[in-house]
RNA sequence: GGGCGGGUAGCUCAGUUGGGAGAGCAUCGGCCUUACAAGCCGAGGGUCACAGGUUCAAGCCCUGUUCCGCCUACCA
């Protein structure tokens, strides 16, 4: 076979494009939702629909791709299910960005009209993610792909809020929530980003009635005074015993408020003086439920002052109404004075807007109850959290849970399935949709307008995207799911939720392990973000180099617990690796021209046995590795395989055999072994680099069908182990390195050939190497090897000392016996540091006493050896001399 | 305020029950040796943040200090 056959450099493109087609139309990624086979199931975190894929996907991808392709290899029936998240607030913006530019707006539009366009946009673009999901080589079952809003995960959110509603879990209440003025909606708790911002803290002097005199409040936010409705102090602050059960003067308006006390307030903060805006302020609310204060809404949700703030700031922006009433405190003289104040000011997660605390009429979920069981499955292991350190994390959260606010004031999502009765206010919340009032019979029934938290739906995802509430073939086989793969940025959002609602309704945990991941960062260590401009796009980076070279940089940076940080250059740095697997099988592949069979124990050579038995010991690391998600490891132990193991030493090492230097008997033997080791070892990087070795697989001779239904390596059989072999492998390659060693420090050429001799008295390590002197010959670039024993030494020759044995390389005509002298001291200096601290520990009484005894015995055993080699080298050092001097 | 993670070679990081400090990249020297110059052969480089402690033995366990990230929280 000749090279042309496969080309010098591998190609990527054209193999990804056609093997990813050739997968999904041979049905290679389907789950048999029958099969008794032991079964492997992972439920893909849904991208949003509006999304585009990122770092962050990619990662998480990858793994979960690997995990998969790994266990379908080990003959496991795989289930990985697709699908994407409907993104309420996130979609929604999308499509009310898109109307903007045709100059409309969704209440234009009217509801079903808008909902209506957001289905078409869903259709034109929602699977953009999907096709690049494709593109990273993802196996998921894509017949499956499920969608939040489709008709059956609807219905899996009707009924679980029915449930909940009729158990008593949702409830409907005036409360206090997160209010983006922006997208006209509540937020949940989590969806506000905190960010320490610089802001300004400001004095007001509240007068008491017809005095000058009064109380001075602080406050960040001088707008909300308009909604006062008290002045608090704490119980214990001696410096307001009196106050209590007064009334004070609040300023800007015609209003007098109670002072009263509670214990929330701090004494040491500003003046010990808070006021009291149960409107606007979640702690706020909280003293006005205490005190029965009452509300005023003074903030309008467009973010703009209401008519409850007074005629003359009613229409102003929030902002600009600050800016109004601190000028008008300012002339009337009752600004005291204004201070720098830094403080956490919480933003919208989708758009950045100032979120307003805001009182209204919202649903919730009451999470206490489904929390417990949450915590319990993690506390007994039902669901194991990986790193363990996250289950901390999970647990403080779950133990400090607040209720849940699920409604959301846009149209793109779940509409709340509740009706009030116009007639007599009843409220109903029913799996079928009610034709008249089951408390007075009216007609006049209204639906809820308002959706759920997109959340909400994702918190069914494991069982609602199997079919639930039916009991379908596929939940019964595949739930609970096997692991879960995600970053802990939504570990509360998602993680947590999914546990709970698992639990509560399919009595068992959503997942077996949960498998935490680190997140992916810019070279720097900095979050990606298009505002820092510092995003790398992952489709530019396949374009560049490949899936293959993008997936095995992820597996090899994804460290448990750790960051990772990308950078264009260390994916470049994979592609090598790549091209050096392809170059490999280039090679191979010449000498490989047909189906070789399987190989004779009893006649392979000592390279055949070495490299069976590592990628055995590949095997089993791979194999461990995966098991514990250590990916990186696995990454780490095959491309040392591939390239330290399998290309420096093996293929050097059968070079001559290959060539017909050896007989065809033994040529035979070797492609034998050849072809075995390069089976195993695609098949072991084939969950890590799907493409190109499904390429490599197609090209090998003796291989049929698809590298996925290929045999793990191994299978039921024992994996090959010959130790013996392993360790005269390490010897022969021992003496070669020191040759080389003495060659690359004397800038020997490479050309030159060289003549040597091993001197040892050990008639064993005699006879290895009189056996394999051919392969040292060639591949240490020996004219000549010799064997010699103590006494014997070459007139003129360097020296490097290699298990007990010392190898001379003579340098008659080659060179200059300075440089080996210069070398010999500096060795001579290493083995002395080596020896004094293993000295150290000998002469350690302790140590002698109670260090355990296999752990005295080796470092005996280090002793002698280094006082051999010390010798050793020494008797060589004075011989150098002695030439220098002659 | 609370919590978590991290500080190991020039850079990025491994280091799984405590027992001879590792990899990749970068650097330096030598090679176009017929699969691969996206390559081959060799070399140099570390007070494992700092200070204590436990131990015969600490990068690893404990305490404190410091610096850097992140998460979380109702001091207006």
């Amino acid at each position: 076979m000749s090279s042309d056959l496969i080309d010098k450099s591998y190609e990527p493109h054209e193999v990804e494009k056609k093997w990813y087609a050739y997968w999904e139309e041979q049905k290679l990624f389907s789950a048999d939702e029958t099969s008794k086979n032991n079964h492997f199931s992972i439920v893909i975190p849904p991208p949003n629909v509006t999304g585009v894929l990122h770092m962050g996907h990619a990662l998480n991808n990858t793994m979960q791709d690997i995990l998969c392709r790994y266990r379908r290899l080990k003959g496991d029936n795989v289930l990985w299910m697709p699908g994407t998240d409907h993104a309420g607030i996130a979609t929604q913006n999308v499509v009310e960005r898109k109307l903007a530019s045709q100059g409309m707006d969704r209440q234009q539009l009217g509801r079903e009209k808008f909902i209506e366009a957001v289905w078409e946009w869903r259709a034109e673009s929602g699977s953009a993610i999907i096709n690049q999901l494709k593109r990273l080589g993802a196996s998921c079952d894509w017949d499956r792909e499920r969608f939040t809003m489709d008709e059956g995960l609807s219905l899996a959110v009707r009924k679980v809020f029915v449930q909940l509603y009729k158990e008593g879990l949702i409830y409907r209440g005036d409360y206090i929530i997160n209010w983006c003025p922006r997208c006209r909606t509540a937020l949940s708790d989590l969806e506000v980003d905190h960010e320490e911002q610089e802001g300004l803290l400001y004095h007001i002097q509240y007068p008491f009635p017809g005095s000058t005199k009064g109380l001075i409040v602080a406050t960040t936010r001088p707008e909300t005074m308009l909604g006062d409705t008290a002045v608090a102090v704490n119980p214990d602050d001696e410096r307001y015993f009196n106050l209590p059960g007064q009334e004070i003067v609040l300023p800007l308006t015609q209003r007098t408020i109670p002072i009263i006390q509670d214990r929330y307030v701090e004494m040491s903060f500003g003046t010990g003086a808070l006021k009291v805006t149960p409107a606007h302020d979640p702690n706020d609310f909280e003293i006005g439920m205490r005190h029965q204060l009452e509300s005023i809404k003074v903030i309008g949700d467009d973010g703009k002052m209401t008519i409850e703030a007074g005629s003359q700031f009613e229409g102003l922006d929030r902002f600009v109404c600050r800016e109004a009433v601190v000028a008008m405190l300012k002339e009337q003289g009752l600004l005291v004075r204004i201070e720098k104040h830094d403080h956490s000011v919480g933003q919208c997660y989708r758009c950045k807007t100032v979120v307003e605390p805001n009182l209204s009429k919202q649903w919730f979920v009451k999470t206490k109850p489904l929390a417990k069981k949450a915590i319990e499955a993690v506390e007994d292991g039902r669901t194991r959290i990986i790193p363990e350190s996250w289950a901390k994390t999970y647990f403080d959260w779950m133990y400090n849970i607040k209720d849940w606010c699920i409604s959301r004031q846009i149209w793109w999502g779940h509409q709340i399935p509740a009706w009030t009765c116009q007639k007599c206010n009843q409220l109903m919340v029913e799996m079928d949709d009610p034709a008249v009032c089951d408390s007075c019979g009216s007609k006049e029934l209204v639906r809820e307008t308002d959706v759920l938290d997109t959340w909400f739906s994702s918190a069914l995802w494991p069982f609602s995207t199997m079919g639930w509430p039916d009991q379908t073939p596929l939940l019964k086989t595949f739930y609970p799911t096997s692991v879960l793969i995600t970053g802990f940025d939504i570990l509360f959002f998602w993680v947590a939720r999914m546990m709970m609602m698992g639990i509560h309704f399919m009595d068992e945990v959503p997942f077996k392990d949960v498998y935490v991941h680190a997140l992916v960062r810019d070279e720097h260590g900095k979050k990606m973000s298009k505002s820092k401009g510092n995003v790398i796009d992952p489709l530019e980076v396949i374009d560049k180099y490949g899936t293959d070279a993008f997936r095995f940089t992820l597996a090899a940076f994804a460290a448990m617990g750790r960051d990772i940080k990308l950078s264009e250059s260390r994916v470049e740095g994979y592609r090598h690796f790549i091209n050096k697997l392809w170059n490999a099988v280039r090679f191979s592949l010449m000498h490989i021209t047909e189906n070789p069979g399987a190989f004779n124990e009893k006649r392979i050579s000592l390279a055949d046995k070495w490299i069976l038995s590592k990628v055995g010991q590949l095997t089993i690391s791979v194999t461990e590795s995966l098991d514990n998600y250590r990916f990186n490891d696995a990454a780490a132990s095959l491309y040392r395989f591939v390239w330290h193991e399998f290309c420096d030493w093996y293929l050097e090492a059968i070079k001559p055999v290959l060539y017909g230097k050896k007989g065809e008997e033994e040529k035979a033997a070797t492609i034998a072994v050849l072809w075995s080791v390069l089976k195993d070892t695609i098949v072991l990087l084939h969950p890590f680099i799907p493409f190109v070795t499904e390429e490599i697989w197609d090209k090998m001779p003796g291989t049929h069908g698809s590298i996925m239904k290929a045999e793990f390596p191994g299978g039921d059989k024992p994996l090959f182990q010959d130790p013996e072999a392993v360790s005269t492998m390490e010897m022969i390659t021992g003496i070669i390195t020191g040759i080389r060693n003495i060659r690359g420090e004397m800038n020997i050429s490479p050309s030159k050939l060289l003549t040597a001799s091993v001197q040892t008295d050990d008639g064993k390590k005699q006879e290895q190497i009189r056996t394999h002197q051919e392969m040292i010959c060639s591949l240490a670039k020996l004219e000549v090897l010799n064997l010699s024993r103590t006494g014997d030494r070459p007139k003129s020759a360097a020296t490097s000392l290699v298990e007990g044995m010392v190898v001379f390389v003579s340098l008659e005509g080659v060179i200059d016996f300075s440089k080996e002298e210069e070398r010999l001291v500096k060795e001579t200096g290493k083995i002395e540091q080596e020896l004094s601290t293993v000295q150290k520990k000998l002469g350690n009484k302790g140590f002698m006493d109670k260090a355990p005894e296999d752990v005295v015995q080796k470092v005996q055993d280090q002793n002698n050896q280094l006082q051999e080699k010390l010798q050793k080298i020494k008797i060589n050092l004075e011989k150098i001399q002695e030439l220098q001097r002659s």
